[in-house]
DNA sequence: ATGTGCATGTAACTGGTTACATGATTCG
DNA sequence: CGAATCATGTAACCAGTTACATGCACAT
């Protein structure tokens, strides 16, 4: 728990800042993105829902259906806002794998604005840092050239620059427009950092 | 085991075909990328490696150093070869996480040249087929918009365009150069899907 | 002596998957 | 009557991490 690896529950409370979901509704929009950042399997979904229900971050409301069996359908409380808040903004490790950042890009809307900017700008330097790295690896490579390395390497190359890409474009976006309400309306003013 | 989910064991079975290598040079090699696919710790990686002896694909060469401590050097052995290359062309699974495909691609030499090709056709298409997931995705979004879901979605888009142009560049080098000898090397013929 | 880098290892724990079980409702 | 989809759940297992323990060798 302590420098922040995404897990479950912090995703799930994470989606249900943005509406209320039952579990099968999760599992729905995460097997959307499963490519992206994989997607929990019920034995790990369910008693997820089930420990932020116990821990009072989170609500259930069973809705019957006349046309379908009826669904459990979780809210955040207040309390849960609150803890996801302050795990999001909690420091990441320098060597946060993709999955992993996506993950909690996906909690953005929780993220103070210079919380968010951060993030970005941090994951911006790790990528370029790795960049480097890789580049100097490739480099090394040449003749003897195992085929499978190379081809690692390269396509390590192509998501870098994707996204740094990407994190420049957001945060050129950011920057910009400096009080934009969306980015500001769901943030509460919790530690005014 | 079924479906192929990449473990250290074969990750370091992979490593091994290239030259041999101690836990130490592992960890090092791996940990210089992990970014891109995360480094096993040594509480995995050393019982990983007992594993492999112990099933004999692999055989241990202590190397006794004046100026340092002693290494444990392991080879790969012709049953690891066999395992590796059997395990290697085996079908993934439809959603397989970048992570993933990476550590595949890292052991690329072990796949024949047709296994390698229908490999990177394979990720290809299900990237292409993902890509449209997200586009739909952004589409449906506009207006109410939540901020951390766009970005997301931005992301996995970057992504997707950055492995597909790789993914191109690598195929058509491929099959340009028709029969180079390092790539057939291996290769048995295995399942022509 | 004590500290730092190299090098190998282990035990307890955690988070997640697999494979299964259950049940309601609709469709053919 | 199955079969399919919706929907929730559980128990056994597994892979990996954390945090620790060990020991050599060289430098200060």
């Amino acid at each position: 728990m302590s420098t922040s690896t995404v897990n479950v529950r912090h995703l799930v409370l994470g989606l249900l800042t943005q509406r209320p979901m039952s579990g099968y509704d999760i599992r729905k929009f995460l097997r959307s993105l499963s490519w992206l950042i994989g997607s929990p399997s019920s034995g790990s979904l369910y008693p997820a829902l089930r420990a932020l229900l116990q821990n009072g971050l989170v609500t259930v409301d069973v809705v019957p259906s006349q046309d379908k069996p009826s669904r459990k359908v979780y809210s955040i409380t207040e309390a849960g806002r609150q803890t996801l808040q302050e795990w999001v903004e909690r420091p990441v490790a320098p060597d946060t794998p993709l999955k992993a950042f996506v993950m909690r890009l996906i909690l953005a809307s929780n993220f103070s604005r210079a919380g968010l900017i951060a993030h970005l700008k941090q994951r911006s330097s790790q990528v370029t840092a790795h960049r480097a790295v890789l580049e100097q690896m490739i480099r090394a490579l040449d003749e003897k050239a195992d085929l499978g390395q190379r081809l690692a390497l390269n396509y390590g190359l192509a998501i870098a620059g994707a996204e740094l890409g990407c994190l420049d474009g957001a945060l050129d976006q950011l920057l910009e427009e400096p009080l934009s309400e969306e980015v500001m309306e769901g943030a509460r003013v919790t530690n005014a950092t």
